[in-house]
DNA sequence: TTAATATCCTACTCAATTAGTATGATATAA
DNA sequence: TTATATCATACTAATTGAGTAGGATATTAA
């Protein structure tokens, strides 16, 4: 479980989209705002659309928008999506031992705060 | 901001010398015990006694023992050495906008929340 | 005092991941 | 039909994670 640049960026495109909601906006747009790549940003969005958060027209005028109204979009969906899922057991991939290990406590009472925590935040929270 | 299996070795490691605390444990038994090689253990017990988590005793018959009461002593601080600095502010280290920024809002509620959880977690707690 | 024991220190390896870049194919609407 | 914008894939360079290897150093029991 990480939480890195990745996430970063995933969570400001989700922003910078919800200000804009629901108007369509274009990587470059949001590229110069957010100070991101452009080629970089495409690939991260990429990932957005594919797990359906943000939806894309292609062509001419095209561009992003959220796939759901930003109060219904969480801060958590969003990092999740580039992180990868927030553990809820052991970090040890190979452990078997499951209620044995003491650690184990640890990170799923960890995993659940986290959870709480992010799922709680809406993009609709965000945008001053 | 992460968490891995350094962090949870060294929870491990704590929680082990918790067991047996105050008597002396040496790192071949621990070894043993949580199924970590002996060189590895080593190193990452070294960086736990240089944070004063645990105390060491050299030469024959000597090894480990917690530095302080296990009650005293708490899984985010283990894992904080192990891992690094919980994250409280943006991601992005050449970050200037500190308050502009909207995602530093969900990494400072995130840190205190993570900070919150894990600080309340004793060692105490986890043998059971 | 010396031999056994156990910690301590540094350097190395190997694989995976992060944070990008580069090139170009594909779809669409004006 | 052409300009525009998304979409896909492959590549790279630096960092980190996880662990190994070899030996130096300190201590104490015999």
């Amino acid at each position: 479980m990480k939480f890195s640049m990745k996430g970063e960026y995933g969570l400001r495109l989700a922003v910078n989209l919800a200000r804009s909601y629901p108007t369509i906006k274009n990587t470059k747009d949001i590229a110069a705002e957010e100070n991101i790549s452009l080629k970089y940003l495409e690939r991260l969005i990429g990932e957005l659309r594919k797990k359906e958060i943000v939806k894309s027209f292609k062509g001419k005028d095209g561009g992003y928008i959220l796939a759901r109204n930003p109060k219904k979009i969480s801060a958590g969906e969003v990092i999740e999506v580039m992180e990868g899922t927030f553990t809820s057991k052991c970090m040890d991939t190979h452990c078997v031992q499951v209620k044995k290990c003491p650690s184990s406590f640890v990170w799923i009472k960890l995993g659940e705060q986290i959870r709480k925590t992010l799922y709680g935040i809406k993009l609709s929270d965000l945008i001053k």
